[in-house]
DNA sequence: CCACTTATTCAACGCTTGTTGAATAGTAGA
DNA sequence: TCTACTATTCAACAAGCGTTGAATAAGTGG
């Protein structure tokens, strides 16, 4: 964290030097037009110059903050939740509704504002600058795979974590991006209902041989 | 269409006019390359320029011959294979191993080269350039959604095929894109394995009630 | 040989982008 | 008040982009 603001800053009691940070929280603003940004037009066409229009400040003020676009964005796609508390309470209780569960998560999150924008941004951009692809392969390993994985009772957890991951993906580009029909205009409780059995079996189906 | 070359207008007799086109075969020889930039690279970070390096030519060549570098991304993704022949050979026979046979064939598509250099154009550039997302949901609709929809003698057939397409862009991104592992390095056989129960539900399984 | 047409290249334009460095504003401590 | 420091803006740069129009090459039909 290159600074703090002046809230944080007189709250904790330490020396405030210099001109205190405009009273608008620019940069949770600037992080959230990121997100809306980076999740609408995808990595490339999301300019800081459209980002800092949308506050009403400066581009230049962009790259202060945060260095440069790549680290903005960066910052912008951290995931808002924490999945080694997440993840052990759907997988408990009648394994044979795991799938109903996870998948009502996934839709959910999926249909809230913020965390779809997150996830757009995240998918839009992987698809052309190859370093968001990594930091999204980074983050689905350590707060998808690796929690989930770790909860599985199952041969091939790390497997069956990163095809349910895909399914995410795809649905998130399918519905979102390309906006494929009827699955785009489908309800909530609709994409739910036709997504369990198949995180099901992700999960805890049969996989058969992974080789030959 | 702009011109036609050489081969094409000698061989049917008409007049051939002008200045014969280059032995090299340039049209065929830019739109390979154009799919493997657009394949590599997303659309924005595919270049006009770099196209025309990997031929060999100049970069308003292809300005010349496709119109603009949207009307060559354009006639680079078109699908090299019939779905109306391709889905009633694999939606016959035992109704139980359909999502084998289907799987098969998805999963022997993305890994054929052109193929997959095809649908990584076309996914990577939904994520950035609105008008290609249209061309792939355009695209999808009437070459996968449709004539399978056709083909399948069950409640809701569009809604399936559209459940089949997003699980098959978010194996595109998950394994080709992102490269999540481990389902980047699964072999051609253990992938086919561990989706064919998934889209057998997706295909032929109860979807539940698509409304509430 | 002369028009005519097409293929291909060359050079340049206009635009947008991310980034940078200097300039101005505003506050806290000495 | 002066200094130090931070916030913010302004102006400009360098690079890369797609596209355009003129110029050159290379043939065909008369």
């Amino acid at each position: 964290m290159p600074s703090r603001n002046r809230s944080a800053a007189t709250a904790a009691g330490g020396r405030a030097r210099g001109r205190p940070a405009d009273d608008r929280e620019l940069k949770p603003q600037i992080l959230a037009a990121a997100r809306r940004e980076f999740g609408e037009r995808g990595y490339d066409r999301a300019t800081l110059r459209g980002i800092a229009a949308d506050v009403g400040v400066d581009a230049s003020l962009i790259s202060h903050y945060f260095g440069s676009k790549a680290q903005l964005y960066a910052a912008a796609v951290e995931p808002p939740y924490d999945p080694t508390l997440i993840f052990p309470r759907l997988l408990a209780g009648d394994p044979a509704q795991v799938g109903e569960r996870v998948a009502g998560f996934i839709v959910k999150m999926i249909e809230t504002d913020a965390t779809r924008r997150m996830m757009l941004g995240a998918v839009r951009a992987a698809g052309s600058e190859p370093q968001a692809a990594r930091i999204l392969r980074d983050t689905l390993s350590a707060k998808v795979i690796g929690p989930l994985a770790e909860q599985l009772n199952t041969d091939q957890p790390q497997l069956r974590a990163s095809l349910l991951s895909s399914q995410l993906v795809g649905i998130v580009m399918a519905r979102y991006v390309v906006g494929l029909e009827p699955l785009a205009s489908l309800s909530t409780a609709g994409l739910t209902n036709a997504l369990a059995p198949a995180i099901q079996h992700y999960l805890l189906g049969d996989l058969g041989d992974p080789d030959s």
